[in-house]
DNA sequence: ATTTTTGCAAACCATTTGCAGCTGG
DNA sequence: CCAGCTGCAAATGGTTTGCAAAAAT
């Protein structure tokens, strides 16, 4: 999946991904195994969207293996825990940071698949006006704009694309 | 899947979805058969939303069977012309009508798994806003507020809760 | 007559799960 | 030590596909 063009990435005074999820294990029993913290360790080393496959793949590459099961499985717990956010664009479930990243919405284009975040307070008041028209309590949103990037539209109309398909 | 709570089902002037899918197929030089008929005269027949499978036993139910490779088929090329949308909330994928009916956004209640349709101008013009910020060409966008409806909220709040959960 | 479609069953693919052995607290 | 975790491989569940027979133009 194409990496999301990024909001400037707010990680200051909070704990690091790490503590905020031993923190979630430990009120559950659970344990922080090193697995997890390879995982955990992995996604939150840089930012950008990726699906179960792709973090098997990364990290087989990187000589760390983890397990499939392992992963599905704490991908799970670290939606769970807040960490991460899904994203169903496709058939695959695709995942991207929740925690210590500014809340956003995203534009997708249709022609090159990339995703590109943005911010924008109107949304937030808006879920908040719909929600209370109909005695509704919002814990989430997702806006999701589909169309054609800058790029892909000018391309898409420059003289040059009739040649560009042969 | 829950029915939406319905809004105003506008179809006047416009052809009947039978009609649109035929000139959608003949473009394609593809066929309207009898199975084609029957799904498309089963979904537009009632507005909810469904998926693959309940669309199957519907029909099975109703005596009018249609295979399951033909329901996925059908469904794939509803979406093309136009007359469904896709809609992935769950694992499984579920639909509603696109054609003659009004745009609108969704409130998905969490506890009851239940949609809610709501219609609000601000949308559309904040989509329009956002694209035009990004130099980006809208064509469609969804917006999906998460949370607890009033029913569950109240079900939840309620004093004899505890005692149901017993 | 020719091309597309259907139904069946098998294939696919992402994700989940049972289980025996390993590990963290 | 013991509850919880891991990896493996097998199971699941939604969706797709190959193919021979059936239907549409």
């Amino acid at each position: 999946m194409a990496d999301p063009a990024p909001l400037s990435p707010v990680r200051s005074a909070e704990q690091p991904p790490v503590e905020k999820f031993r923190e979630f294990l430990e009120i559950r029993g659970e344990k922080l195994t090193e697995p997890r913290r390879v995982l955990i360790r992995h996604i939150f080393d840089s930012h950008k969207h990726f699906d179960a496959d792709e973090l098997v793949a990364d990290l087989h590459e990187a000589g760390r293996r983890v397990s499939r099961a392992t992963v599905y499985r704490t991908l799970r717990l670290l939606v769970e825990a807040g960490l991460l956010r899904e994203l169903r664009l496709t058939n695959r479930t695709a995942y991207e940071h929740d925690y210590g990243y500014p809340s956003h919405d995203h534009l997708h284009c249709t022609e090159c698949n990339k995703v590109i975040e943005f911010n924008n307070e109107e949304v937030r008041r808006l879920r908040e006006a719909v929600s209370l028209q109909h005695g509704f309590r919002a814990s989430g949103h997702r806006f999701l704009i589909t169309g054609v990037c800058p790029a892909c539209s000018r391309a898409r109309s420059s003289p040059r694309r009739r040649l560009d398909l042969i």
